[in-house]
DNA sequence: CGCGATTTGTTCAGCGGTTGAATTAAATGG
DNA sequence: CCATTTAATTCAACCGCTGAACAAATCGCG
């Protein structure tokens, strides 16, 4: 007994026509080739998706042809038989640029095919006080610096991605980034001229996006292959959070999602700046544990708030200890509430959080566990970011390659 | 609901060979014909998709021998040329059989491919001192019944789905109903023997789901075509919510999503059942409402709750009127912290709420527009469902013939 | 009423891309 | 060294889309 309910989103999204079978395919193999822990073999890939060889040697002829794929090293052996030639993601193929905005920092990576992070540049510096064309001037420096050392590799950027720590509409443009004082802020508008804002067959080379959404990206690309859900919770000054539904970011029907900032923790309590009372960020953002630990926390740049409570915490401070308990009690409140709507069996710590973890898991899963109904026979997992606090410029950055991936005659035909 | 490889696979890593062109393009077409509203002709759809007219004109040969449509009257010409042959839904062909057990009904209904709902049967009885094999033969019973009329009307059931108060795992089994009183209930083993449970060239018959997701689907299907993002929750004893997120139905992680009833409304509020405290259903579930309005609601069943609920606020009764306010207070309080976190922009109140909507509607609209952060410039509506409180049975048996409009192939095999 | 214009739907040769079997390649084992 | 085994390629066949030509049906205009 089983059941189909939904549809495949390819055939959600038009009519197939003749040429769109090699298309598919491409995809269909590099995908596999991708997914696969290791290097499969064009008969081991025909087997699994039930193309016969002949096709996939003509669609793996056209990856390598587009160097996207490469032959590997022949496996070890394990039988008679003529040795497969095992295929692999090509390293020195097209690659993403991952570029972040945030409080006190810039930063930039590169990251290839394989989804190995090839370069990553950070600069510190507080930009709550520079203009935003000022800061994005100085990010397209840092982005030159990091395209000359990509080029230095072999490697061809085939797009970039910009996090930011605000809300993102249409067009690139930043409707609001509370924390680094932007509004409406058209990023394209100010890069205009250099090589990021510059289209490419159309295609514009820069996608701007939500940190909070790139960061959860970062980690469904680090984390083994296939269909997930989680929840990527970053705390940093606000509370941001990337919803990842079997495999794919769910933005919302505006593009929204993920403002759990404001999931009502204490629905009498503390009023916030968003006109509501209790919000999560009034307890569990980082003003409101630093406020806690008694820490003059206000001029903190965000990274270093997070540092200072975990040496704080580490050295055994009894109220930095409080302050994080509390947190993370708040904080389990809202994931449990989410878990309990989402059936999520993953919950990661990002941002601040994911060095505070330590500190904030054990509160999160006691309340995860007693208000989660089906965590008694379900687990739920709540472990910290294995990227760490910068997983949105990998992620952004892997976005950009996982677009490749998933649409491989794109690259092809800009190659040919 | 018990999770559907083969479709995510379908879209992941199934491969295109060289049959599944046609395949696909039938759901293409077979869907372009359901999604308009007036009858398209072959040309139109040709220029809709980009396919040729070669092509669809065959595709639809191929729908029409399969009695998936059939050709309407010719549309009033308005121009020169030849009148265009309007192609529509086949209404004598398959159909969908959709069934529920609730606390105090059976219910069963047939649903044609047009979406229309050809027969609708009710038994009201209560259900909680009947034992589950007994239940179910009674639904059998009205089953029966039901396909008899489909087959009087020509319409041949393409399959079944049931719609229940609880948890599915799977294979059909109910872990967990709790105000029916069942638990680790297995549907198929207790309906075997019966036509409902016999596999149809190994495709079982019956699906059991739960009855918030069935109702969100019969809300997508009863609205405009197109990937919409709603939140559809079903207040009863329990709260439930189906989550229809860019036009499909999402299950979560283990099938377990839109446990809403949990969602803390009030953290260090009234002890709930499952172990949390101040859980949305202890204050605007059936049981608390009846219990602020000063109702002794414990032998009341559901549907006649909200019967008796709405006559008195109706009548001005204030006791009624402010349970009901207070309800809508803490249902927005958790709506909103929904909407946050997916960016929906509609909320559907069905089930019991559907009737009290009026009285829900604007302490609910209150706390979304206070608490949502982007409610200023893009609102949500709030809106009863339009299937009113009925709507799992219909959207099971709608979902029967959603999956054979997304994958005409099935049927189409099997017809022949 | 007749004829061209116009749009719909069908027919048919052509072709891209998959298919399946045969063939070649490369290694193991007796 | 040769049979066996597995991998990859080659090639004729075939399926289903493509594009253009053709037939069908109606309107507009004289």
């Amino acid at each position: 007994m089983w059941q189909c309910q939904e549809v495949t989103s390819t055939s959600i999204a038009g009519a197939v026509r003749q040429g769109s079978l090699r298309e598919l395919n491409l995809a269909v193999v590099l995908r596999r080739i991708a997914a696969a822990d290791r290097p499969p073999s064009r008969a081991g890939i025909a087997a699994d998706t039930g193309l016969t060889r002949a096709t996939v040697s003509a669609v793996v002829d056209d990856l390598i042809a587009g160097r996207l794929v490469a032959e590997a090293e022949p496996e070890p052996r394990t039988g008679a038989g003529r040795p497969a030639r095992g295929l692999v993601l090509a390293s020195d193929g097209p690659a993403g640029l991952g570029l972040e905005v945030n409080v006190d920092y810039l930063a930039a990576c590169v990251v290839d095919l394989t989804g190995a992070v090839r370069h990553h540049l950070v600069r510190r510096a507080d930009l709550r006080p520079v203009s935003p064309a000022d800061a994005l001037a100085r990010l397209a420096a840092l982005a030159a610096e990091a395209r000359a050392a990509a080029v230095r590799d072999g490697l061809t950027l085939a797009g970039a991605a910009l996090a930011v720590p605000g809300l993102v509409g249409d067009g690139g443009l930043v409707r609001l980034a509370p924390n680094l004082g932007w509004r409406d802020v058209d990023v394209p508008a100010l890069l205009a001229g250099h090589p990021l804002a510059e289209p490419v067959d159309g295609v514009p080379p820069l996608v701007v996006d939500n940190e909070a959404n790139l960061a959860a990206l970062g980690e469904l690309y680090a984390g083994p292959a296939g269909p997930r859900s989680f929840l990527h919770v970053t705390g940093e000054i606000g509370i941001g959070a990337g919803i990842v539904l079997d495999g794919s970011l769910y933005r919302g029907a505006r593009g929204w999602s993920g403002e759990i900032g404001h999931f009502p923790v204490q629905p009498q309590g503390r009023p916030c700046r968003c006109g509501g009372q209790g919000c999560l960020e009034r307890y569990a953002g980082q003003e409101a544990i630093l406020a806690a630990a008694g820490l003059p926390g206000a001029e903190l740049p965000a990274d270093t708030a997070a540092a200072r409570l975990a040496d704080l915490a580490g050295a055994g401070d009894a109220a930095t200890l409080t302050a994080l308990t509390d947190a993370g009690a708040a904080l389990g409140i809202a994931v449990a509430g989410v878990v309990n709507l989402l059936d999520l069996d993953t919950v990661v710590l990002g941002g601040g959080y994911a060095r505070l973890a330590p500190w904030l898991r054990p509160p999160v899963e006691a309340e995860v566990s007693q208000r989660v109904l089906t965590a008694a026979w379900a687990p739920v997992t709540v472990r910290p970011a294995v990227l760490g606090a910068q997983s949105a410029a990998v992620g952004g950055a892997g976005s950009v390659v996982r677009r490749i991936v998933d649409r491989p005659v794109g690259w092809l035909a800009r190659a040919a």
